[in-house]
DNA sequence: CGGACCCTTGACTAGTCTCAAGCTAGGTGG
DNA sequence: CCACCTAGCTTGAGACTAGTCAAGGGTCCG
């Protein structure tokens, strides 16, 4: 397992169930997963599908939550910003992900769209009225919260114990990972995130994020495809790197 | 809100309700709040007391996890570590805070306590049955559980974004915090943290940590009370430079 | 084709780590 | 009761990683 794991979407390792959201029409893998036919109308029934642009803010953060999302296309930053305007992502999200779930009066983080993309949103008490009506869809909350919390720790391992290019390396692995788990499997995968976006990831700055891409691909450890296409050449050399097993070894 | 505040414990904030656990005789805050009599002398009938010494494990990181810990008494420190040695302290827990609660079959981390004290086992299977008997305790976990979340990602903000001052500001305010929330008003308060683990916690090493307390002290910010006694003279000074109203100012 | 945005690279700086030495507090045993 | 002993803390000097500032280049879109 990958230690930096925080762009693990809350709804990995949930199994393959393929119920379709009626509303969204996508394959609303996790969430809707343990649901019947007529909980899975009752969900959508409320339920509304926004299309989004690059940038576009899906929610800010401090907004009231009166949402639950689910990102059914495209790929998403969530953001947190300090009083002082330094700003960090949290994590990404990306098709199949749910977003935006607390039962805090407010969302304590935003979320941006990186892509073009689509969301589908799902009133906060109208998912209260359905906990109550499927107690099943709590406890299935219950297990994608743990999970994120595993993640968010992995990261602060990674924040707090790795150099820059064993934090690179990780990110790039579980990208790879993320989208080969949502069935893209090809050598190429995307790579919307900017060095900025990255760098704020990772607790670096874009130039050195940038500086350790040049290093890997000058390692021909990794191919890059224009701007936003990349290609794990030596995925075995960048899993070493990124999973802890480096310079102090025991 | 303190953005350092990790240490704050999955118990914070839900409320001053104080029902007595049977079997460990301690104010069992949150997790037993919302059940009644009958619950809890259900819940307390297979939990078992442990009194354990300062650095003892309290289970260890890969151990199957059996059971669901509350700390009664004392303090203890969540520990990771990485395959080539190098580990990360993730978190603290205080008396009355939950500990090693996962739907995984391993503890993906381990804990050990800082002082001498005690804590309440429970078995896992046990807390599943109770989870069906008792559906509001599993929303208890669900609520728990994004909170943690919540001071996860604080914690990845101040890992990426804050220098080394700012980290051990914030890090001292959360826990004076914390302590406070848990009735000890006084101006003195308890630091069972060695420098080592308060590095291990921010990302910094024990000098950095170390240096980071004396510059307060010579700003009269703080007294340190013998090894483990601490006393925020300047707390105002110390929240300034810990929430993120730095040197970036917008 | 033009422009905007993003990426790359270089030179220099600053903050943190590393290594090392000495100190202090608190506990232990005589 | 006191001296010793150990773990933890403090402080310093130098090295090194990553940040900052700046200039130039590439890619993609309209």
């Amino acid at each position: 397992m990958n230690p930096l794991d925080a762009t693990r979407g809350m709804m990995d390792g949930l199994g393959t169930e393929a119920n379709v959201c009626v509303k969204c029409g996508s394959r609303s893998i996790g969430l809707c997963a343990p649901l019947d036919v007529a909980a899975l109308d009752d969900m959508s029934g409320e339920s509304e599908r926004l299309s989004l642009d690059p940038r576009d803010a899906i929610f800010h953060q401090g907004d009231a939550a009166r949402y639950v999302y689910t990102l059914t296309e495209g790929m998403a930053r969530m953001t947190r910003v300090l009083p002082d305007g330094r700003q960090s992502v949290i994590g990404f999200r990306f098709a199949g992900d749910l977003l935006g779930f607390t039962p805090g009066a407010e969302h304590a983080f935003g979320a941006e769209m990186l892509t073009r993309g689509t969301v589908c949103r799902l009133d906060r008490r109208r998912l209260e009225q359905l906990f109550r009506r499927y107690p099943v869809l709590e406890r299935r909350f219950l297990d994608l919260c743990v999970k994120e919390l595993a993640a968010s720790q992995d990261h602060i391992l990674a924040l707090g114990r790795f150099n820059a290019e064993e934090r690179v390396a990780a990110f790039l692995v579980s990208l790879a990972e993320a989208q080969e788990r949502r069935g893209r499997p090809g050598p190429v995968f995307d790579l919307p995130a900017t060095r900025a976006d990255i760098g704020e990831f990772l607790g670096l700055t874009l130039e050195t994020v940038s500086r350790a891409i040049s290093a890997f691909r000058k390692r021909n450890w990794i191919r890059l495809h224009g701007h936003s296409g990349i290609e794990l050449t030596d995925r075995e050399s960048l899993i070493g790197l990124g999973s802890g097993e480096g310079s102090c070894a025991a």
